[in-house]
RNA sequence: GUCUCCAUCGUCCAGUGGUUAGGACACAGCUCUUUCAAGGCUGCGACACGGGUUCGACUCCCGUUGGAGACGCCA
């Protein structure tokens, strides 16, 4: 049999990152078992879903490089087929028509809370004569169906957390279609997942409690659930759920921030998840090699912004020059700076200049502005540290020396300035940290002699000219 | 409150009866260095507690405590 495995986003927000997560542990799974990925869209609640949210989803998906091999499918594209089936449960006497209104509802579940005892549905209308049934019908009542729940346990055998049991006192006779006729999740997520040939369903642990209410449906239904594996959560600092309340969460908002896609990915699935050997940078390749769901954790894992500042800056560094220039394009615009304007070259060796500096793709162009504009005011501190009278003579004299060099390399520009320093028993750093000051502004950046190369001869004199 | 899940360094993971309890991030120090980073080295730092089982428990069982999740005509 053939694996196949969906990742069922409600498109009522972005892509969340737990979200996320679990798209790239089905993603793994099936790409291991040589199985099919599917992306369905669970919009059943029709007031809150959106085309919008649909299409982060979707790119969402893509940025991460999760493809999907069928989809996307949408349950409401399918409303009417869900209610179809409604005639074929009722026949097996599993499920029956309740005409509490929500206020009834509310109002009995008060008195209940009130003595502090665990609502549950009451069951007022399990019992209904076939009179009162015509009679309400007559009327034009609304109603929902519920299925009920017999005496006794329900469990399953979940491929992370082994076997999971619930009395079925603790399950209450759940709704499974809205008075409106429109089905409700635990409705639609079973007969989808039946119709699609879902193998294995894998989505986070906070679903357990749906599952027993779904393997029931799935007992009406006389048919094969699927197998289970529920995921531990991912949490936030206060080592809650990870939610919008917690900070930044929505997928996109990485990509925006600078995070390469594949440093995004390598960090998601490590939390939860560790190949035996304790390996830190995966591919995708190696993580679809290596998953199984013998390595995931039962336990819910904090997501460590830190951990993935340091891996994504692993995998800045390991970017190639080119690839960064392209990806760096919108983040240099963004900050007025348009870098197709500038020789590529020159370009090229600025990010070159930085890469193992920056910690996303949004810090180039702080990082590299002062290879764009001219300087006009000096860090405060370093003017005071490195502009005095002697340091800038040196200057001085290093200016009319410079103006001597032939290639304006790096190399030739930091042996003048070693032959300098020797010639007059002075500390390179009393000719370096002016330099630098002079041309950046700054007391820290790239390597002082490539910044030279990078800015070319005339402007380096230039700027250092403007400071003497 | 009820039910379910979970419990190794601050954080993420290794560890599946006998280990000096390992790695990574973070943190601190040292080193390298023209600066800041990066790198290298070192350090700090954990088996929640109590009972069993066993010759022997971080590992197995039971409790306790703690944390989380679910208790919708949301998904």
């Amino acid at each position: 049999m053939t694996v196949r495995v969906r990742i069922a986003p409600s498109p009522t927000g972005y892509l969340h990152v737990g979200t996320a997560r679990t798209a790239l542990y089905n993603y793994l799974f099936a790409k291991k078992n040589n199985g099919k990925f599917i992306l369905r869209i669970e919009d059943t609640d029709v007031e809150r879903s959106s085309k919008e949210m649909t299409d982060i989803i979707i790119e969402s998906l893509k940025w991460l490089k999760l493809e999907y091999d069928e989809g996307p499918f949408f349950q409401s594209d399918y409303f009417s087929h869900y209610i179809d089936h409604i005639p074929q449960l009722e026949k097996t006497g599993g499920i029956y028509r309740c005409f509490c209104t929500p206020e009834e509802l509310e109002e009995r579940k008060k008195k209940v809370i009130e003595q502090k005892k665990a609502w549950k549905y009451d069951r007022k209308c399990l019992n209904l004569s076939k009179e009162e049934i015509e009679k309400n019908l007559n009327e034009k009542k609304p109603y929902v169906w519920r299925v009920f729940i017999p005496e006794g346990k329900t469990y399953f055998d979940d491929l992370i957390h082994g076997r999971i049991e619930r009395d079925n006192s603790e399950i209450e006779d759940f709704i499974i279609v809205r008075s409106d006729k429109t089905p409700v999740y635990n409705f639609a997520v079973v007969v989808d997942d039946y119709r699609m040939g879902v193998t294995h369903v894998i989505r986070g642990d906070d679903h357990i409690s749906n599952t027993f209410k779904q393997l029931h449906i799935y007992r009406l239904f006389g048919v094969e659930p699927p197998k289970f594996a529920h995921l531990p959560l991912i949490l936030d600092e206060k080592k809650a759920k990870l939610s919008k309340r917690s900070g930044t969460v929505s997928v996109l908002a990485f990509r925006d921030m600078g995070v390469l896609p594949e440093a995004f990915v390598n960090f998601i699935a490590l939390i939860g998840w560790s190949p035996k050997d304790n390996r830190e940078i995966l591919s995708i390749d190696e993580m679809i090699q290596l998953f199984s769901f013998e390595n995931v954790a039962k336990k819910g894992g904090v997501f460590d912004y830190k951990k993935l500042e340091w891996m994504n800056s692993k995998y800045i560094t390991k970017t190639d020059d080119e690839k960064l220039y392209e990806l760096l394009k919108p983040f240099y615009k963004e900050s007025g700076i348009d870098i197709e304007n500038f020789e590529k070259e020159k370009i090229l060796k600025i990010i070159f200049s930085v890469k193992e500096k920056a910690r996303y793709l949004k810090e180039f162009p702080y990082l590299t502005e002062f290879f764009f504009k001219e300087i006009s005011d000096y860090d405060k501190k370093g003017v005071e540290k490195f502009f005095t009278p002697d340091r800038l003579s040196h200057l001085k004299v290093l200016v009319k020396e410079l103006e001597n060099v032939e290639k304006f390399t790096s190399e030739n520009v930091e042996k003048l300035y070693k032959d300098y320093v020797e010639k007059n028993g002075i500390k390179g750093a009393d000719v370096i940290h002016p330099t630098r000051l002079a041309l950046s502004g700054r007391t820290e950046g790239p390597s002082l002699f490539l910044m030279m190369e990078i800015f070319g001869k005339e402007e380096t004199l230039k700027r250092l000219t403007k400071v003497l």
